[in-house]
DNA sequence: TATTTCCGTGTGTACGTCCACAAATATATT
DNA sequence: AATATATTTGTGGACGTACACACGGAAATA
């Protein structure tokens, strides 16, 4: 390999000093053209990459990090991708990292809003954005983008803004293999139950709406969509689905699957032990706690898996990456699918840690 | 966050000089019991952890890898696991590493011999290795050790032998794994067709050996162990597929399932396609170029991923953290089996790229 | 023309660790 | 006891970047 260039080396081709070039390339100003153009062309010349631990030493200030995402508890799908971010903090621990978490309920549009206005006030130097509500989130990066502070999301893109990157499963095509998935292991005549939960104020989540598109696209192709039956089903108030839920399977003996475009897939299977309903099989989204035991006890035979620890981690590296190193990482990140199933989905849980 | 602990506070707490901490910290001996005790007294109450950044510059060694596989060719799953440690070598610029790259023929076990006594004559700083044949692998690993040269495995691990680390598929779960998807999609009254690659030498590949045992046991479990039917196929010389297969399928109509325990699957799909046998599905191994053509086009149903450029990613991160850092890596590292069919296959060829 | 203001440029310091080398102390030898 | 030798300990330089600061000269103002 060639020699490393450093900052000393551009000086001398360019004929300034050090602290010129340094100008330069971090766009400092007080810069005369003449000196400007003859560092850039000994830049262009040279390939000069700086060196990235002597960059993170040097520069040293403390980023507030804020991570605003829907509420969690352990084991359930937004605490893992926290749970990247925790260990990004830490694998980049020479660089004066602060995270703030401020999490809302994602079933309550109210409780999002109030949260990002919280977060947009803190005025952090970055921030990472789980979004559940179009219109708050835009409310918030609005904010964002006017004070010049990078976001990303995980989990999901909003739209019409402009995130220095977005961390998320491809909900649409997810939706799609969630078809492949559930028509694969059911009779050629069956119908099937799609599960929807409930939520607070008039806004569906994003993801599942793309989900469900995918989902029903899939369907359509296939012939079947007329065999797709919908309900609703409460994550928050769970004794709430004997009435939402019913009898339904007893007057539709056919469904022969259940699909759940949420990481609630467990709910359905509990519901479905107690009240004896036999037969059915589940795919859902997710490694979470409760969707492991029901893989592992046979109740739901796949999730598809959406890498929530990677998200969280790239998150903080990729803002990282850009207020440390001032490199603008890859912004559109979709992330495999993983299929999981019983023989697979102890490798999941426990790479999780391990990744990189 | 509590404040950075520096050499500088376990100095002053343990009543010695920055010097001698160092000492101590790097075993470097020349440190009076006293001294010793007194340090690692204050590091054990400090919670020290040295700042990496500056730890990589300050040490100012050149690091020379040697990664020694099978010979691969664009887009085979040999030369993703050598992308992973390309990546790896390209994200740690900053730190001097050179990396030779010795092959040898997978399916000569002669190959193997003489190119791993050539990774040995090097005297390298580390070295990764993809093992193919267990005792020429010991041959190497022993010199290793008696050198006290750090080493990793990628791809498969060899046991009785003391590696660093391994980044690898659990091979025989891999099998089991195999042996659920492609009975899933096969009638239940089918046979299978388990195809393994003939090799030159009179040792089988290890990870292939896992495979077939995790197959066989799921099929043993299964009462299907009777319609399992074994043939060899060439990847070297596929001109001879024709007298190795003959007419299988046309004696065995009942086939209606292939498996092939190595990233070769697409020579069998294609085998296929020639010579006009239809209704075949086939489960593979690896999103290798030919697989992932076989996989968008539908003659192959499922491969099972095994993470290549990841592999190779972690093994030189861990080489690193062991030679720079002194952290011993996690050891055992089993990545998980991805699935990967239409659905979500240019997910896993994109994101290659990209991860972390 | 004398003085102030402003802009462009170079210089020097800090960052924390590693390690070479010098200094100091302990131990061995005559 | 004096000197030689071995062992332990402290000191200071180097790593390459970022940025504060000071300096010089040109332009602006008086």
């Amino acid at each position: 390999m060639a020699k490393k260039i450093r900052i000393s080396d551009i000086a001398r081709t360019a004929g300034v000093s050090p602290g010129t070039v340094d100008r330069v390339i971090h766009n400092r100003g007080r810069v005369s053209p003449a000196a400007r153009e003859s560092v850039e062309k000994a830049l262009a010349k040279l390939d000069y990459r700086p060196n990235i631990h002597i960059s993170a030493i040097s520069l040293r200030k403390k980023y507030r990090i804020v991570v605003t995402t829907p509420q969690f508890s352990a084991g359930e799908y937004w605490s893992i991708i926290h749970k990247g971010v925790q260990r990004a903090v830490r694998e980049f621990d020479s660089l004066d990292i602060e995270c703030k978490v401020l999490c809302y309920d994602q079933f309550d549009l109210f409780s999002c809003r109030s949260t990002f206005e919280q977060a947009a006030k803190l005025n952090a130097d970055a921030v990472i954005i789980g979004a559940t509500f179009r219109d708050e989130t835009v409310v918030l990066t609005n904010h964002l983008e006017d004070n010049n502070i990078p976001y990303v999301y995980v989990d999901s893109m909003v739209e019409g803004t402009y995130p220095l990157a977005f961390f998320s499963s491809d909900h649409y095509t997810c939706g799609r293999l969630i078809g492949k998935l559930i028509t694969g292991i059911c009779p050629s005549d069956s119908s099937f139950v799609l599960f929807q939960a409930v939520r607070t104020g008039d806004a569906s989540a994003n993801t599942t709406i793309l989900r469900k598109k995918g989902f029903m696209d899939f369907c359509h192709e296939k012939g079947i969509a007329e065999s797709v039956i919908r309900a609703p089903f409460s994550v928050t108030e769970p004794e709430k689905n004997k009435e939402l839920i019913g009898n339904l399977f007893a007057r539709h003996p056919e469904a022969k699957g259940a699909i759940v475009l949420s990481s609630r897939g467990n709910v359905i299977a509990e519901y479905l032990r107690t009240h004896g309903v036999g037969g059915v099989r589940i795919v859902g989204i997710d490694l979470t706690d409760g969707n492991m035991e029901a893989i592992g006890s046979g109740r739901i035979d796949f999730v598809v898996g959406q890498r929530p620890e990677q998200q969280g981690f790239m998150a903080v590296k990729a803002l990282i990456q850009k207020m440390v190193y001032g490199r603008a990482p890859k912004s559109e990140n979709y992330l495999p699918m993983d299929i999981i199933t019983r023989e697979n989905a102890a490798y999941y849980c426990e790479f999780a840690d391990t990744t990189i």
